[in-house]
DNA sequence: CAACCGACCTGTTCGC
DNA sequence: TGCGAACAGGTCGGTT
């Protein structure tokens, strides 16, 4: 499940990769995955002939900011991948629903089996995406706003490191080890924090995003993640937590505790979080 | 504002 | 063994 590392990581090697190439060709299958528009041929037409500027990042959305002045956002969701390949008669993967065949003769996939996904083209400043937070790692950064946000929530704390209107980019994934690393609870309040563990959060969560930009991100075992070249991240392997359920705690080694909290699964240590 | 729920979708896992 | 049911998960929109 794609999450602010393995969107930066795709980021990063679009930047290093497709960097002013040139869209020759865009190609849809099946029309899911650009579904805002009331006509998909316009977005073939908003991208063909455009290059790519730049490449950038907010939360788990992808901008490909294109030379023609607008930007194109892509969100993953579950199950979305780019993939880049050398020659536009690369054997397809089920599941390709978005080509763009490059001047080069590369080519740009969007795959995506589950297609929660999506791809559109809009204005420079995404006014579609106004309600998001400041980026995770910005927000991190910013101690008062951090502890601040958090201590004002009465929310559990994993729903609140969930809710991408209060910060960008977390998901299940990296809240499940913040909290583990921190030593609190998932379930609690978020209110309920002292400023002390809220900041002992915030450094945890710092650390995990930032280990996992570092591994290339998390492939789960049943997950879609891979980067662009279709390889995976070796982030998994360093969860001390996540998807552990049942398994001993890394510290203590009692049994993880999996749990349903703000509609999603959680997984902790019932004596290492208090 | 908060809590919760359904919808979206399909590959994988589970239970019988 | 084979089958269908349950499940997973990010986001949005709707309801209480």
């Amino acid at each position: 499940m794609p999450e602010l590392p393995e969107v930066e990581t795709l980021r990063r090697d679009l930047e290093q990769t497709i960097r002013g190439a040139t869209i020759a060709r865009t190609t849809l299958g099946r029309l899911r995955s650009v579904r805002r528009y009331d006509d998909p041929a316009r977005f073939v037409i908003e991208t063909q002939g455009a290059s790519f500027s730049s490449f950038g990042r907010l939360g788990k959305y992808l901008f490909a900011h294109l030379s023609t002045g607008e930007t194109m956002v892509v969100h993953l969701r579950m199950s979305g991948q780019m993939r880049l390949v050398e020659t536009a008669d690369a054997p397809l993967l089920p599941h390709t629903h978005v080509r763009f065949t490059l001047d080069d003769g590369r080519e740009l996939r969007f795959v995506d089996p589950r297609t929660f996904g999506e791809i559109y083209v809009t204005a420079n400043d995404v006014p579609e995406l106004r309600h998001l937070g400041p980026d995770a790692l910005e927000m991190l950064d910013d101690r008062p706003s951090f502890v601040g946000a958090l201590r004002s929530r009465r929310m559990a704390l994993k729903g609140v490191l969930l809710d991408q209107a209060t910060l960008a980019g977390i998901g299940s994934i990296y809240a499940d080890e913040g909290c583990f690393l921190a030593g609190v609870r998932p379930t609690r309040a978020a209110e309920s924090l002292s400023r002390f563990e809220a900041d002992r959060l915030r450094q945890a969560l710092r650390l995990v995003l930032s280990e996992g930009i570092a591994a290339r991100g998390s492939t789960l075992g049943d997950g879609q993640y891979v980067d662009v070249f279709g390889l995976p991240g070796a982030y998994r392997s360093a969860h001390r937590v996540h998807a552990r359920g049942g398994q001993p705690c890394p510290k203590c080694g009692r049994p993880l505790l999996r749990v349903i909290v703000a509609q999603r699964s959680a997984v902790y240590c019932a004596t290492c979080q208090g």
